[in-house]
DNA sequence: GTCTATAGGCTGATAGAC
DNA sequence: GTCTATCAGCCTATAGAC
């Protein structure tokens, strides 16, 4: 590999979360190597290394990312002053703008199935908790509705992640609508933008 | 390690298969070795692997038997003729038995979120859609109806992966409990146990 | 049916040059 | 800031004995 140009470390720093999202998300924490999130941004093994530390800090960065990012999405979604749409509407536009990125998608799906892992469990529990209690003290919303809007949310991702959008099968089909409200085109497209 | 006691082949996969649910469920399939199996199962880590081939072989094994366990359970929800409960409350009673059991809780949500990979996914895919059909056309649910009983049911399953009921933390206490309607019982004493 | 031994491959991290 | 080289460890799978 030949040397590459050099880059401030804060913007090579953001290149490297960018392609260890998509590879975590692909294949997990522990499926995934930091060569392959090299090759992905780019650069040397032993460099995403050196300016992380460690596999796992970076994993718990690239958590902290995703779920900083929603609720940035959220709050803003909370915020706006739509006339005709009701919060929920909003919020639940917003969450699904944000999990097409199949990076974020599948950093919260590995997130939750390694809750018990002492580095990234606190990392998830206090995301989720600081999104419920978003949700229950900016957006306004009950607890029973904020309990509601998070279980759809949570459907959502497994048949994103599941891929059942991509099927023939017309149930699939079925249920997806049911899940996304409808709300299908920006699934198909990645699923056609995945093909190419 | 000394020789074990000679066991019929049968007897014997079923369990390693109960170790691996463990095992998996714990660490995600990348993460878990095939030693740490056979440690949780009492044989040597060669014998693991020679039962089933391979290791892939026996998480696919894993996979198929946990959404084979869902389907009895729910089955067997909606043909009791319990008198006071509709078919909702049979069924989430079912799922809340079974994912006290935390290898089936776990392997479900790493086949959700190895739901790209070529061996799992088909797994996942057609698992899931089976129970799907089974709320919709055996218990006779409305697509509506079912695709909340699941968006219900992931919900129940990221609490308690992430071991939100395990906090002292008084708003996830409030958000378990809207989540799994009040039936805390089984996840308390879960972590109790965990614990010792 | 079950084990020991081990080959062969991959991985995270470190050292050190530029 | 970035790379090459490399080590030490771990992991799956196979071979072969009992």
């Amino acid at each position: 590999m030949e040397p590459r140009r050099r880059i401030p470390a804060a913007e090579r720093r953001e290149s490297i979360l960018a392609a260890a999202s998509i590879v975590f998300g692909e294949r997990g924490y522990a499926g995934a190597t930091t060569d392959q999130i090299a090759t992905a941004a780019g650069i040397s093994q032993a460099y995403v290394v050196r300016a992380f530390g460690s596999k796992e800090t970076l994993f718990v960065e690239v958590a902290r990312r995703a779920v900083m990012r929603i609720e940035a999405a959220f709050r803003a979604a909370v915020a706006a002053t739509d006339g005709g749409r009701t919060v929920q509407q909003r919020l639940g536009a917003a969450y699904i703008d944000l999990i097409a990125d199949r990076g974020i998608l599948l950093s919260l799906l590995h997130i939750f199935s390694l809750g018990h892992d002492a580095a990234i469990g606190p990392v998830g529990r206090s995301g989720f908790m600081r999104i419920y209690r978003l949700l229950r003290d900016e957006a306004g919303l009950s607890p029973e509705d904020a309990s509601h809007f998070l279980a759809e949310g949570m459907l959502i991702n497994t048949v994103l992640a599941l891929q059942l959008h991509d099927t023939g099968d017309p149930d699939a089909l079925e249920l997806v609508t049911q899940a996304c409200g409808g709300d299908l085109g920006k699934f198909r497209s990645l699923a056609a933008a995945a093909d190419g």
